[in-house]
DNA sequence: CGTTGAGTTCAACACTTGTTGAATTCCTTG
DNA sequence: CAAGGAATTCAACAAGTGTTGAACTCAACG
């Protein structure tokens, strides 16, 4: 990891690997301290090296980031394979073993940690996630599952993978962050299913629940500004 | 909105309201932008006021997003009043109908996009949100629905929660973002409700699934250096 | 051995940020 | 109307940022 720190200039010995150093260092940094939290010198700093270098290899901090968020493979591949595998009724679980299966090695998730984190920081953000995983990604998913209300189905179920993927990698919320994934397979595959291919428009709760209910709270309409 | 804008110095004529108007350009702009990307210039400007303004008023900016995070209730007392007030099967429903009578309002959800946004951005904010969260509100919700398994259904239920939260109010994702809250509450009630008082440690899909599977997808050890 | 080019560092620039102290204008209280 | 204090702005500082160009050192090739 540490060579030689204190020489003044010009090319190391040998063969240093420091481009490589680099893009693993600015992924752990993106993925602790999203986009703009993370500067490049220190990435540098972690990687050994001076700041312009850097910038020798990737031009600027935008490059570096989507070099360094290089997927190493194809979203929508690995879906179709998915949902044509088994049979329709097991792909809630199927899903879950599969995410958790990539997402629980930290070289694998630290890409899309940083990305989840760059997407929540700003609205523009945000936005450029909302497409991408729109066509993408979730589309695919529901299409393959059942007919009636995909759209709704496709985000509801895009709400609890994000909220899996937030809580067990993000905030680290115990006992989820550390269940083992059959646990987590079996916790939330229901919900999973029921999302693709379950009633989602009628009260079905467990015990026999009244369908109608007025509002439980009243709204307070307060308004902030002051001017009287 | 506007005043004059182009005098000099010295106090304005009249009562100018500049404090409140500061609070909601803060809330706005940390709502909107996270706390690295909300810089005091932008804040003052879209309140038509001098930068200095606001450190007169807020002393620096961590003050100024702790005084615009005010938030109105409590949640403790919020979370008591839910739980006691019907029966523990309708829990999960009368959860979400609250929640998105609360969220709805553009005013209201602001405070809380803004922190979600900040507890996203780096590892040591979303520390910060982890206790308060462990602490303060769910331990409260799930302890009054059931016996087994707490903890575990306490995380399950904050990552859906923390999911519908985003997908409706940070992502936009449609028709979630734009869904009538009672439809909200029908499709995601059940999901509530099972984690809050369902069985989650069973293979309880739709279909009768296995409950043994193997893994359907072989890991890739590949590591990331290329020293050969 | 000389040349060329890639790897690497140094030092600096232009810019933005949070923050501060002094100066100016107005309101309020006597 | 005089005085004191609050509201407001101006101008500046120190620190940190992404970025750039020049200089230096080594490896490879003829």
């Amino acid at each position: 990891m540490s060579r030689e720190a204190g020489r003044r200039s010009g090319r190391r010995p040998g063969t240093s690997g420091a481009r490589e150093q680099i893009l693993a260092a600015a992924r752990s940094a993106f993925a602790d301290n999203g986009y703009d939290g993370t500067t490049i010198r220190r990435v540098a700093r972690a990687a050994g090296v001076d700041p312009a270098l850097v910038h020798h290899y990737f031009g600027n901090k935008r490059q570096l980031f989507v070099d360094a968020m290089d997927l190493p493979a194809n979203p929508a591949e690995i879906i179709e394979g998915l949902v044509a595998t088994g049979d329709p009724e097991d792909l809630g679980e199927r899903m879950i073993r599969f995410m958790l299966n990539v997402w629980d090695q930290e070289e694998d998730r630290a890409p899309l940690v940083a990305i989840v984190r760059t997407a929540m920081s700003d609205d523009q953000a945000a936005t450029m996630v909302r497409e991408f995983a729109t066509t993408e990604i979730l589309g695919r998913i529901v299409k393959a599952a059942r007919g009636d209300n995909q759209d709704l189905r496709m985000t509801l179920l895009a709400s609890q993978v994000f909220g899996l993927l937030i809580m067990r990698y993000i905030i680290k919320l115990e006992p989820l962050a550390s269940a083992h994934p059959e646990t987590v397979a079996l916790a939330m595959g229901p919900t999973f299913q029921r999302y693709l291919t379950g009633p989602i428009s009628q009260a079905s709760s467990i015990g026999a629940s009244r369908t109608e209910r007025s509002a439980p709270v009243e709204r307070s309409s307060t308004n902030i500004s002051s001017d009287s």
